[in-house]
DNA sequence: CGTGTAAGGAATTCTGACACG
DNA sequence: CGTGTAAGGAATTCTGACACG
């Protein structure tokens, strides 16, 4: 149910290459974790790893940056973004489980 | 024409992540390529990058020593499957080549 | 043939702090 | 506030070699 992920979520990327994606310095990249704007996962011995939805999103946030936005605002935006996203998901499980529960189960 | 590639081909993952996701050692990782069997890019500072797509074909790699097949039988019968593939790429071109020129352009 | 390992070095990443503003 | 930087240390990766078989 739900194409839900596959790579783009898988947290492998490290910082560097990070980097090169982005165009971002290494400073900037940690500082927006710092701000909560982005949540790296860490390797065994600390090693901080990215997603490329990751790199999309920090790609975003320097582009709101760029435009004078204060991370503080960022992520203010970023959780509204965060709720509304998830009442979506919440009313079309309820669609869906009206469906199931009228014409029975069926995948999709 | 023809989706290409996103992120399961962009080589990003260094050797101790696909150590992770895969269960190989490094070493074998590492012999894998000096068999001509995987090709990592390489950081500027030459530590080795994989895809997703390398990340599956070492499985596989991996299911085929497990077998007792040996590297340079792998190697032969990838090389096989890779012929087999451009060809099949070629008819295609060929195939969409005639339906542009007796219909004229489309996307796909 | 395929893999483990110890060796030494180099590249990568980490944190906390100072600086500027 | 957002970012650069030097500092010191730790984790990561690299290569070439020896070993076993």
């Amino acid at each position: 149910m739900g194409n839900d992920f596959s790579y783009k979520d898988k947290k492998v990327i490290t910082i560097g290459i990070v980097r090169e994606l982005t165009g971002l310095s290494e400073r900037q990249i940690r500082y927006y974790e710092e701000r909560k704007l982005i949540f790296p996962e860490r390797s065994p011995g600390g090693s901080r790893k990215y997603s490329f939805s990751d790199v999309e999103l920090l790609m975003e946030i320097a582009n709101k940056i760029e435009d004078g936005i204060q991370t503080h605002e960022i992520r203010k935006q970023m959780l509204k973004e965060q709720k509304k996203q998830s009442q979506d998901e919440i009313r079309r499980k309820m669609i869906q489980g009206q469906l199931n529960a009228q014409f029975g189960i069926r995948k999709n």
